[in-house]
DNA sequence: GCAAGCACCGTGAGCGCTCACAGTCGTTAA
DNA sequence: TTAACGACTGTGAGCGCTCACGGTGCTTGC
């Protein structure tokens, strides 16, 4: 036993094998009767199989249970069937934000089923948008889904420039295609809807200035108010979060104490200016009728549950991921700005 | 002109290159004025390279702008650099719970920090459960993290039978290691601190029974309470939302008008709670104290601000990673179950 | 009867990298 | 002086796959 041979050198391919390695394209093959080659073309939906070969090959796939090696594929292919979800916030948001987290699931799933998986990328800070950079020029990823809420993103511009397909969610429409919620329409309709319940003082919590949802929505606002509107009426947040909707709705209530509605830029901000308003001893939706927007699921938590705009997410989702597959498949896709939708509840 | 040459057989390669693609370390070497192996080790960090060398690839890199072709890497060293995120989830859990995205969100950081990436899978239908452990075994991933909270999930067995690396986010002792909170302990906490304030009616509103929130937490209940546990206070909540919150307390309510405190096993939970404890006229906290738990955002911006427990979620998320991290790197790594803290604010 | 066309199939090359091995050269010990 | 050693470097092989090409055998049209 103590003479044992030192392995041959051509019996280091055998051990290698055995050290715990799925069946190459080579066994099935192998297994089918037939070469590399026909494997090769019927993994990849091909034609020119003749049904007999198709049957074998397939027998001998399952009998294998042979799965692709993905980064031997694409070596040769230059696609890497991954997608990166590239979250562009200084802040933490996901953390708060439900429609985000909405959103990455839509996407996962639909991603999924087209055979390609997410990679998510956080964008919050230099080393962080320098390694998106990498990541994607490196060819780690076939396209990248921005979710960027700042206009004027330089993360947007970088990544157009790397020629890499990307898409954005949220109005981007400089550099790269974008699907968004109409915002704007969005805002109109809820204040069309706040001023048909003939209230007359209409405040508006509007998200903070450098956002989409911040600026359009507020200029939806502005465009349904006309010259009815009362610069002291608004009042723009520091943040998506609830604590600053009860602030901003907190400075309202001083400034203007008469006023008797509210449309407000998030449901979150609204779940804020709710509890404001209710500590300030308002009733809602009788002294102040609420809306906000967004739709998430805390809009039907709250007591009155809020009326609200609805966020088409599941069709953006999609329209992200369209586009986007589009552009890798070299279609050419437009930007889609999807339409909303008022959902009335109890709140106005 | 028109007799123009074909493309000489040799000038494939060159047509090839021109079309969009990076400097290979080939490139680099060439540069560099030494060869590929040379590049290779100062890619890997390895030693047995002259000062000379070194400065003259690092010089090289910088100039091709160089970045590795994972794939080609991966194909060799079958270490593909990615992490999965499994959600085992039946229901979009994601949609709702702040803890998740908490979670999600530290783990991306963390293991971006350490140079791998997250690729998010949900597994809450066969078809995706059976996508994961195909991604698993395919060698997509060196390890995962599933996050599983209902017990006895069977993904759970079917990844350690794949031997890939895996740890669990919450209690799965039979399989795999795991990392958890104390969940248990928290309890006993919280519902000791309701003792304390002198209330003798302690109800408690559980999270649904067959997971490890569910049961654990109640047992912490139990386990302070002792023999004075009374079974009509108790309910578990369908799910982990803000309507089954509302819904167990009215149950509650029924049953037990004369309950005088309530430990919700999930801040969520604790909102529906407390918004049905508000709409049956009960003040809190003076009828009726309230505490929660995880303390995730929501808790301090309900009003009253929520009383709770403080799930370490950076730590867990910092376990997890580092458990598998070992795992993958061939060490050995316990399971962990982290302390829990209680924050007293005003609902208690 | 033969050329042309077609469907199918196998094979070689090569994607960009790492790893093991086999050098080379200068330095030190015998 | 020479052998042995160490630091450093280049090279071949090969990871598992796809793709283009060329070959086979069969059918069809003239």
């Amino acid at each position: 036993m103590s003479d044992e041979a030192p392995p041959h050198p051509k019996s280091r391919g055998a051990a290698r094998r055995a050290q715990r390695r799925g069946p190459t394209i080579e066994d099935v093959a192998d297994l089918a009767g037939v070469s590399r080659g026909t494997v090769s073309r019927v993994l990849n939906g091909a034609h020119h199989v003749s049904p007999a070969s198709l049957a074998a090959v397939h027998q001998a796939l399952t009998q294998t249970g042979y799965v692709v090696n993905q980064s031997a594929r694409s070596l040769v292919t230059r696609r890497s069937g991954t997608i990166a979800f590239v979250l562009s916030e200084p802040q933490d948001r996901l953390f708060e934000d439900p429609v985000l987290a909405t959103l990455l699931r839509s996407c996962t799933q639909l991603l999924g089923d087209h055979g390609s998986s997410l990679v998510l990328m956080l964008a919050g800070t230099p080393a962080e948008r320098a390694r998106v950079l990498t990541f994607a020029r490196a060819g780690h990823t076939d396209g990248v889904l921005l979710v960027s809420t700042h206009t004027g993103d330089p993360l947007a511009a970088q990544l157009a420039e790397t020629g890499i397909p990307t898409v954005v969610c949220g109005r981007e429409p400089r550099h790269l295609p974008f699907v968004a919620a109409d915002d704007r329409g969005g805002a109109r309709l809820m204040t069309r809807y706040l001023m048909d319940r003939d209230r007359h003082r209409i405040a508006t919590v509007a998200g903070p200035a450098d956002t989409p949802g911040g600026a359009e929505r507020l200029a939806g606002f502005r465009d349904e108010l006309g010259d009815r509107v009362d610069e002291r009426l608004i009042e723009n947040a520091s943040a998506y979060t609830i604590s600053a909707g009860r602030e901003a709705m907190d400075l309202l209530l001083n400034r203007t104490p008469d006023l008797d509605a509210v449309f407000v830029a998030s449901d979150l901000l609204a779940v804020g200016a709710l509890q404001a308003l209710q500590a300030a001893g308002r009733t809602v939706p009788g002294d102040v009728i609420i809306g906000g927007f967004d739709d998430s699921a805390i809009a039907s938590a709250t007591s009155p549950p809020l009326t609200t705009i609805r966020q088409p997410l599941p069709l953006i989702a999609a329209g992200l991921v369209e586009v986007l597959l589009d552009r890798i498949a070299g279609r050419s896709a437009d930007s889609r700005i999807l339409p909303t939708e008022l959902v009335v509840r109890e709140s106005a």
